[in-house]
DNA sequence: ACAAAAGTGTTCTAGGTACACCCATGA
DNA sequence: TCATGGGTGTACCTAGAACACTTTTGT
């Protein structure tokens, strides 16, 4: 018996390895994906995100975030992109890890008991216990065009979407609020655009994420001083106005996370 | 077989339940640990951490962080708790999740081969591909007198630390870097010190984290402004010069996170 | 000419920093 | 009375918000 079960004051395991067989518990990994586009007859882009159908029990025939059983030979992050590959065929503007969800038993009911301080209910013998290491990605508006199309797959827009399987709705509400935060302090915004973009543009998926409108006289200054993009010198015409000038990302950066090390070095580079 | 495994353009998983067995990979729950106090003939405070012999190989002998494989029974945060309580003793001022290390080989070796674009080692067969869940916890000033003492574990000035087991010295150091963020617009602070405290106590706190000195005068201005503590009305005599108020925390806000849920609130609530 | 969005200038305010200075106590 | 940290006042600077205004195009 391994060190980490004993309840002996001289109990303590230093993790890894070999300490206990626990088959019991399995690790999936899911993700949020993202991509803005403008819902019918609307002008505005809006984030929407494709969902599974589940095909078997529980939560059998209900939407889900695309995911599963991680593949051994697969780090979190590789079998996150796998998944995103397999749902959408597209390529992400960027990844990152949300969070791992490890309750006992998690479903929104049994969410909701826990903050009111109820007790919980007993997950029933059928009920595998799952962890789910969940990531989010964003799409460039660009690969949107390109999406798969599956009988049980589909795109819906954030603030329309089902009741889904475990705790989905609730992991999606997180990712957008995550998202809300890392659009004002870091570059993620470009991630749903092209290669070269207009300010209106980029200003609309910041738009977009926060759900309020900016002023564009402040919104052009405040991206200019952070030296985050650079101006082409080409123009975008056909427009019936003055014709907006088209930017790129200033930086060669990638914007696939690396992880906690890629993560802080994020905040000192700007 | 499940529909996760084949390649067929059809085939994308909702996740989790029985779609294969992942018995392969296990998962581990590991805890960083912090809390202040001084070094030897040192008058302000630094941050410590406990960490673990290990009793077996791989790395035997090694110092690691406290953890070991997830008891199925016990939610994530449970387990980080339970890690805490079998390690230290002590009862935490905050815990939170702070990242899911998941690559396929997890040494210093492997990451500074990722880093540089080098090929990864390959894992050898008496390698067990291992998930770490990892958590950091804060523990009172109060609390810390009344650690457990035990031969193998023992407590390290995080600036002083041993080359660590797996990549755990790199797990401390991300650990380190989002508390100096969090520190900055929550309240965790106040975490580390028992109920009442000065507003020099609470400086040094940040300033320990931070890695340097504050203004007195600003300090005091910005938490009054954050509302975030209460002059209790009395004072801490027998200093020889004037004595300083005492303050307790304005609200009585759990510390213990509630995951992504309560992770949220946090930042509108102040 | 006019509509519409691109783009510039100006003012106001809140928050942070730097630092001079006064206060209350023990020795 | 002096040393020491507690605590206040104030001037400065910067980033952001608000909004008036000018520019450049298509129709």
């Amino acid at each position: 018996m391994s060190i980490a079960s004993q309840p002996l004051p001289g109990a303590v395991a230093a993790e890894e390895h070999n300490d206990v067989d626990h088959t019991s518990v399995s690790l999936a990994v899911s993700t949020v994906i993202l991509a803005l586009r403008p819902k019918e007859n609307e002008i505005h882009p809006t984030l929407w995100l494709p969902l599974v159908r589940r095909l078997r029990e529980p939560y059998k025939g209900q939407w889900a975030l695309p995911g599963g059983p991680l593949n051994p030979n697969l780090s979190l992050e590789e079998a996150a992109a796998s998944t995103l590959k397999r749902a959408t065929n597209l390529q992400p503007g960027y990844l990152e890890q949300l969070y791992a969800f490890g309750d006992v038993l998690r479903t929104p009911e049994a969410r909701a008991a826990r903050v009111v301080g109820e007790p919980e209910p007993v997950p029933g013998t059928d009920h595998e216990r799952v962890v789910s290491v969940v990531y989010w990605a964003s799409i460039p508006a660009t690969e949107v065009a390109n999406t798969r199309v599956h009988e049980n797959i589909r795109w819906f827009p954030v603030d329309e979407l089902p009741e889904l399987a475990f705790d989905h709705n609730e992991i999606i509400e997180y990712a957008l609020y995550r998202l809300q935060n890392k659009v004002e302090y870091s570059r993620i915004a470009h991630s749903f655009l092209g290669e070269e973009f207009t300010l209106a543009q980029l200003r609309e998926v910041y738009e977009a994420i926060l759900g309020r409108t900016l002023d564009p006289a402040n919104f052009r200054r405040q991206i200019a001083a952070s030296k985050s993009i650079i101006d082409t010198g080409r123009r975008v015409e056909g427009t019936r106005h003055r014709p907006p000038r088209l930017y790129r990302y200033n930086d060669a950066q990638a914007y696939a996370d690396a992880g906690p090390l890629g993560m802080y070095r994020e905040r000192h580079e700007a």
